[in-house]
RNA sequence: CGGGGUGUAGCGUAGCCUGGUAGCGCGCCUGGUUUGGGGCCAGGAUGUCGGGAGUUCGAAUCUCUCCACCCCGACCA
């Protein structure tokens, strides 16, 4: 390819709206341009790298047994009511009439349309185990769309759909795409990890998510670097401290605290350390009970969990917790306090602890449970982990790290296959529900992941495997010498010719101007042809991480290319 | 949806407080020059100052209102 006969369009300057470097670096590089908040064109030379992607994906899918698919965008309301998520999906999901004002939505995923396919196709056990999987635009009009195509409304996704007669089919497929799904973020060049996942809205039993690794990513991840252990910190359980509550040293005191609320501001000003004050935090349970929870003043609330406890609960406002305690938030605790306290495991290992004093502007020192006031009603796990937690497998201690969610696999059961009547007949002639499993990939999400992986002061810096061409050609001074069009030319076709991608840059523009474009690009390979090197019969050569340019003889550059392109 | 912020040429921005000719850099077009890291010279085009209403002799600037976008929280591939 000619950049003469192609279209780029960089920019110098990132837009305003970028705030991640993936996001300004997509823009930059005009892979991707706004069309609405969460709505992207995929440029030319952005459309190249999805591509890749995708085919990557395709690839792996194929070699794993899945069979490929493409199901309607479009989904009649009524699929949806019946698996019963018309409602319960809410304003995520985008919902539109057509002109005979019917129901649709524009598909968020595609449980209810693949069910209701096996359903009517698929009848006898014998046809089982099934995987079907497509690649295809969904729509889920999130609350904030952000970071470009990281978090966009409307994306490219890989679903697939597996059906089975009984569990143990089900847990070999989840296996094979538990497998692929590693070899899929590998051949694509990523730094990835799995982790135990919650089952979140979708529901059923086992879950892994995948990860790509990078500061910038909005899940946060707990590992074992002394085990396999790996679970999304949502997920991963705080164990009960080994040792046990000491006896109490210090008498109770209540003590003024002006002003000081927040646990850093009392802790600086008393001079205690934060894990030995406990935050109390009234919630209000879905159904209707005041509650005071108690966690460690270093440690925060993990809310998936407490809203596992309480069976669903907000934050009490103000007015509530001025109304129960004559306090503000920042001054209540448990002592003398008439509403049930569920304590973190770690609390219940403090001894002489510092809490609110349910009055405003004091706290009390020297509390203990047993003396001051009765042990907590319940104990529970309500905290995230934190770094040097021990893992909860007993091997070694927890590290966490970030990372950008790419993939995601469930076993979901008979969910779908009873509420749909999605069954087959078993060896008894039986009808029996399917056991399903999905498995997830955010294909233009990985795009963006990749490049937050992967970049630089000067650009993007492509993984070979998704990079949208392999090699550029960046000839010195084009017009003004035949000899260096006509080399440029021949190695332009000869990589052509050689199933490599090329990019001869043709524009005649100055040197500064070629490099900082492929760069920014982020073009793995570089070739630049000029007079210097030629008079020796010599190109030089460049990969995008090399810090300097070697000469290589023109004559072998074809397969000095192919050597380095067809390693990876 | 709640909280915060921004909207001026394709991109980045100054001007707004204190009302009076809309400015700069990059990009773009023309000509010249230059050719190993976004060069230089000369000339040029591009603005409903987010929309509407108001105050005023006069509004990018002040007021009201609507819209869009961005950032922080609950959602997720």
């Amino acid at each position: 390819m000619r950049v003469s006969q192609y279209f780029i369009s960089t920019l110098k300057e990132a837009p305003a709206e970028a705030e991640l470097a993936s996001h300004a670096l997509m823009l930059r590089a005009g892979l991707i341009r706004r069309l609405g908040s969460g709505l992207y064109t995929w440029m030319p030379l952005g459309l190249r790298v999805l591509r890749k992607v995708e085919h990557i994906v395709r690839e792996e899918m194929n070699r794993s047994g899945a069979i490929e698919l493409l199901m309607p965008a479009v989904q009649p309301a009524e699929l949806w009511q019946e698996s019963g998520r018309w409602d319960v999906f809410g304003p995520q999901m985008l919902k539109i009439r057509d002109r005979h004002e019917r129901d649709f939505c524009f598909g968020p995923t595609h449980e209810e349309v693949i069910t209701d396919i096996a359903r009517r196709e698929i009848r006898s056990y014998r046809q089982l185990p099934l995987n079907f999987y497509q690649i295809q635009t969904k729509f889920r009009d999130e609350i904030r769309p952000r970071f470009g195509v990281m978090r966009a409304r409307e994306f490219v996704m890989k679903d697939a759909y597996s059906f089975h007669l009984d569990h143990a089919s089900l847990a070999k497929t989840y296996r094979v795409m538990y497998d692929t799904y590693c070899r899929i973020f590998a051949r694509l060049g990523l730094r990835f990890r799995s982790v135990a996942a919650d089952t979140g809205a979708i529901g059923g039993t086992g879950s892994h998510e995948f990860h790509v690794l990078a500061d910038s990513g909005e899940d946060a991840i707990a590992f074992s670097p002394d085990s396999d252990y790996a679970a999304n910190v949502e997920l991963a359980e705080a164990l009960a401290p080994g040792e046990s509550r000491p006896a109490p040293a210090q008498p109770l005191q209540k003590v003024a605290t002006p002003d000081r609320k927040s646990i850093e501001d009392v802790s600086s000003y008393l001079g205690v350390a934060p894990d030995r004050i406990v935050k109390s935090l009234m919630v209000v349970t879905d159904s209707g009970q005041e509650c005071l929870l108690l966690v460690r003043g270093d440690h925060t609330l993990n809310e998936i969990k407490a809203a596992k406890v309480l069976d669903g609960f907000r934050f009490a406002t103000e007015p509530e917790i001025r109304t129960r305690f004559a306090a503000g938030a920042g001054s209540i605790g448990p002592v003398g306090a008439d509403l049930p306290a569920i304590a973190d495991r770690a609390v219940t290992a403090l001894a002489d602890f510092v809490c609110g004093a349910n009055a405003d502007g004091f706290h009390l020192t020297g509390v203990n449970f047993g003396r001051d006031l009765p042990q907590p009603s319940q104990v529970a796990d309500l905290r995230n982990v934190v770094t040097g937690d021990p893992s909860p497998d007993g091997k070694g201690r927890l590290e966490i790290c970030r990372g950008i969610e790419v993939g995601h696999i469930f076993q979901l059961g008979t969910k779908y296959a009873d509420a749909m009547g999605a069954t087959v007949l078993d060896e008894n002639g039986q009808a029996r529900a399917m056991e399903m499993g999905c498995y997830g990939i955010g294909v233009s999400r990985i795009v963006a992941a990749a490049i937050e992986q992967n970049n630089d002061a000067r650009g993007i810096i492509f993984p070979e495997a998704m990079a949208p061409f392999a090699v550029a050609i960046v000839p010195i001074g084009l017009n003004k010498s035949a000899h260096i069009a006509e080399v440029a030319g021949r190695l332009h076709d000869a990589l052509e010719e050689g199933g490599i991608e090329v990019l001869l840059d043709d524009r005649d523009e100055r040197p500064g101007v070629m490099f900082a474009d492929t760069e920014l690009i982020g073009i793995p390979h570089r070739i630049v042809v000029g007079e210097r090197g030629l008079k020796q019969g010599h190109v030089e050569y460049q990969g995008r991480r090399d810090p300097s340019a070697q000469p290589i003889p023109a004559a072998e550059a074809v397969a000095f290319v192919r050597s380095r392109t067809c390693a990876h």
